[in-house]
This record gives structure tokens, sequence and C-alpha cells, in this order.
DNA sequence: GTCTATACGCTGATAGAC
DNA sequence: GTCTATCAGCGTATAGAC
């Protein structure tokens, strides 16, 4: 069934987000489907093929998403993006990005290559957003966009991990400093 | 032998820092002390109280490091403290926050205990510095010094992380973006 | 597409000799 | 302190029936 396909890596995505990538197992997924690991190996033969589709649908997602914002203004496509994750942070849900970048050592090369395009698609826009924001005065940052466009996505990807750390109001603190721009 | 600790420790810290804690086993250090991994539970029943022992010798060594910045001016003592990862990123190897705080989901609460304690230590020294860098005029951030603080720590560790994802200048790039203050 | 059955290495951990 | 021996459980993965 596609839709069998599909759960696996929805499942997937949320246990790479919450236990990591090498913490998680075909087991967690099977029980969760009420299906066998042998199932799963049929749509995804490795684990690293399983953890290359995650990062293409979230690659795809963010596309999606980005472009339905495309007639927002400039600080409003920006708010959004700052926020794109407050979601995930209430279930304590890390980024893709932020789960992954932690084992870069464990992951396939083709993992690894998905994982830098995905930095790099995010990066891209939002230097893009950073730099017309700028030309237009809307943002105000000192920084040349590229730097800026940086500095924003570590301290976002950083304050969901921080979060679960050190809980309290650490992701909105972060993000409130995120947002003086 | 206490050297023999000593030595697990460190490769523990070092795995923790590249693989990540999930993904290294008492085999990995064993294997290259060439002892049994007996040997290593022995020092530390479990793997839990080994990552304990390694966040708590982290804080030990933060807290000896910038002690031996005290006699410094304010802003030295922050590029100290920005460029302090510089030799592990050399390696690519994380810091040791950014390395745990991907997998919460699968920490021993002692570990995340101690964890916690380790970011705030960091970061109660962080805001310090900033609050008086600002107090008396060497810096010229316009947020408040806890939400500064934390976008520089956060910023910096994901500097690490995204580095060995996005290779090129990352590093660098966000480095010198914190830098500007 | 999903199942049963199976392989086999590795995992963290323990008991007891030296 | 370090060793040998041993453990049960879980990990990813495959073969072949239905």
């Amino acid at each position: 069934m596609k839709d069998t396909r599909n759960e696996i890596v929805s499942i997937a995505d949320e246990l790479i987000r919450t236990k990591g990538y090498n913490a998680f197992s075909y087991s967690d997924i099977s029980t969760r489907l009420n299906i066998k690991n042998a199932s799963i190996h049929y749509h995804f033969p490795t684990k690293s093929d399983l953890g290359v589709e995650v990062i293409k649908e979230t690659i795809e997602q963010f596309k999606i998403v980005t472009d339905s914002w495309r007639k927002l203004t400039l600080d409003k496509q920006f708010k959004k993006f700052v926020t794109m994750h407050d979601k995930s942070n209430k279930k304590h849900w890390l980024c893709l990005m932020g789960a992954l970048s932690s084992s870069t050592d464990t992951l396939s090369p083709e993992m690894l290559k998905e994982l830098k395009k995905m930095g790099t698609v995010i990066l891209d826009y939002l230097t893009e957003l950073l730099r017309e924001g700028k030309e237009q005065k809307v943002f105000s940052y000192t920084s040349d966009p590229k730097t800026k466009a940086y500095l924003v996505q570590s301290s976002l990807l950083a304050s969901l991990l921080l979060d679960n750390v050190l809980g309290g109001d650490t992701y909105k603190i972060i993000q409130n400093g995120v947002l003086e721009i």
C-alpha cells in the first residue's frame, strides 16, 4: 500500500527528530504500524534508504511551504520562517537538520549528500529573503545577508536543541532574539 | 590504574563528539586501549556512569579555562570564548552540548541533570560577561544580556554542527558574525 | 505487499578466576 | 584492576512462502 510507505516515512521522521537516527530501529516503526520488520525492508531495503527519503520529503515540504509564502511581505515571511518550528518545539521535536547534523560520522554518503542539499536549500531561501529585506530597508541588520542567514539558521536550529536540555523559556528567548532584526 | 580511567573518559569524550552517544560502544574504547570491555565496566559500571563523568569533567575544564581568562579585558575574554572550539572544528568534533542535546530522549536522568548543569554554567558565565561588557560600553548589542548570551551560545553550538554538513567556511562565517558585537 | 523464519554480529552487562 | 567466559536481547538484513 502507498499509505504504508508514507506512514513509515512519517514515523521515521518523528523518531529521528526525537531519539536520533542511531537510536531508532525498524522495530520501533513496525510495532507502531502493527506490521513486521520485513515489510519495512520491502519499502526501504536499508536504513539509509529510509533516511534519505525522510530528508527528501522534508526538502519538498520546505519548498511547498515557503512557496506558499511568496505573496506575503518580507517581514511576514521572515516571521513565518522563524516561527516555523513552534509546533515541533511544543512536542520537544528537533528540526531534521539539528537531529542529523550531530551524527554526520555515522551517516551514509547518500544521506550526507541529501542533508547538504537540504542545508543549501534552506540557507539559499533565507539569504535571499534577508538580502531583499535589507535592500528594501525592511530589515536593518548590519552584517552581509549570507552571514546573517547563517546566524539566524544556526540560532534557530540550536534553540530546539538547547530547549530540550534547559527547558523554561529557552526556545522563546532565542526566537525573540532572532526576531530583533 | 588512574591513568586507564582518565584515558577511558578522554576517548569517550571524543567518541561522543564525533559519533554521538548512542553510536559509540565500550568496544570502541577497549580496542583503542588494548584492554577488554569488562575493564571499562570496572571503572564505569554503566554507560550512563561514563557519560556523566564526561560531562562533569567538561564542566570542570570550562571553569578552569574561563578562570584563567579573568585578568583579560572583556572583549578579549569574549574573543577567547568565541574561538574556544577552533581546534575541535578543525578535527570535525562537536562541542559536548551539541553532541548530546540531540538525543535527550535517550539519555539517563543522571546524564540529563548534569547536562543541564553544564548549560547553566556556560550561559551564566556568558551572560555575566556580556552584561559587564554592555555596562562598560565595550559591546554595543541592543538586546538584553541574557538574550544575547543565548543567541551567541546557540550560534556557536550550531556552527560546529552545520560545518560538518555544509563544510566550506560555515564555521568561520558564523564565528565572524558572532564577533560583530 | 506482507508474512514467517532465520541469520549473525554487536550491544551493555555480569560472574568469577587471577 | 584486568582478565576469560558467558549472557540475553536487539540490531539490520535476507530468503522464500503466501
